[in-house]
DNA sequence: TATATGCATATTGTATACCAAATGTATATT
DNA sequence: AATATACATTTGGTATACAATATGCATATA
């Protein structure tokens, strides 16, 4: 009778999110060739699963399926970066007017949970927990624009992002996502100054894009 | 010493073009449950590449997988094209801009083309080619504004419009794209009119909503 | 040297058999 | 009617074999 209430994991979702996870961190070197047989022997898999997550994860621009070739990590180039910025440039106003309309006194005070979790992890040094609740807060943000295409496109982007964000905290320890910027949108969306959050939330992306500028165009 | 050069079709890649066309035309209807066994009995495949396109074919929206009970082409319903009109609409000015001021010669050609074939098409009452070269004009119109994620972006919400087109076309087959708009938007583009091409398109995004809300919204 | 050719090798792509796990349905029980 | 149990079906995953293709290296040729 139970009738899909508990999803059970599968084998493949484990692997897609640790892959993932790896990718995001650039503990997976973009660039890199990744073989089956290499992952099944360190996490114990079958190839079905493990192939399964691949197409998966190409299909999320993280890896790059060659046939008969085999699995790259995506690459990372400037260029890149500037067309995600751009990408993000475009849509992010919007998302913030729709966002601050929408969200719901729950996700208020998770912003706020967010912004306090993200200071102690920043001042522990934690970049990993930090890019996390990052993500995390803009997730709520995209869940509250109330459209479910914009909000994937969103999370796909930051997504994106994130690998730069980490790239460019390898080369320069200070170059951390702004912890303030994030306090300050949240107390203006709890005043639903939906003006005001779109001119901070545009902001707030130009200057994540010239903070990862800096620290990424040393050389490469 | 060849590589990549002519790239192999794989059997999941035909299987996903194919499930994809099928989808889209709505010849596999929303909502229906499909089966692996009786896929690979149709198209005489192995289980391998059928599931290998399901999955990503599911990271497109298009399927829904839910574990251990099987893949569901993924329903139609008028919300879900409100949200998707709604993202085009927040994209499609930007998008146009950028395609006015990058568009090459060769392309302003091809959309040309494009409106001359879609005008014998229509004349000819073929459906199925009228909505290909829809897609093709917003493909091409993608690719000139020079950003892959908003490329991507854009026909991926495309796509998941044209199975609304369809839907309204079944109910009324006099709702189909605007050929004339095509018309004046290459003519536009020609002349790199900037403003009036991003008002053109915008309209095109809402004349399109409001023709196929009408055709969607009786019943269902 | 430079290029071309052919073969051996490794890796991916596909097919198949088998088992485990979860679901849906039918039946039985209260 | 509601719940519980048993069974059949389907998918998820493993293991294995084989086919197809790419790569590397050796050799041959100019």
């Amino acid at each position: 009778m139970a009738k899909f209430n508990q999803i059970p994991l599968r084998e493949s979702d484990r692997i897609e999110v640790e892959l993932r996870r790896l990718i995001l961190t650039l503990e997976l070197e973009p660039g890199l060739a990744i073989s089956e047989a290499s992952l099944m022997k360190q996490y114990n898999l079958g190839r079905t699963p493990l192939r399964e997550a691949f197409q998966r994860l190409a299909e999320q621009s993280l890896l790059q399926i060659i046939p008969h070739h085999g699995v790259v990590v995506t690459p990372l180039n400037v260029f890149e970066f500037v067309e995600v910025m751009d990408a993000m440039s475009m849509v992010i106003g919007s998302a913030a007017v729709l966002a601050c309309k929408h969200m719901t006194q729950t996700q208020l005070d998770k912003l706020d949970e967010l912004v306090k979790e993200g200071t102690s992890a920043s001042a522990a040094g934690d970049f990993v927990r930090v890019a996390e609740l990052d993500y995390e807060f803009h997730r709520e943000l995209a869940d509250a624009t109330g459209n479910r295409y914009l909000r994937d496109y969103l999370l796909h982007l930051h997504r994106i992002a994130t690998r730069f964000n980490f790239a460019a905290w390898k080369r320069d320890r200070n170059s951390t996502p702004s912890l303030e910027e994030h306090r300050q949108l949240a107390a203006l969306f709890r005043q639903r100054d939906v003006d005001q959050v779109k001119t901070a939330m545009r902001e707030h992306i130009e200057n994540a894009r010239t903070r990862l500028m800096g620290s990424l165009s040393n050389s490469d």
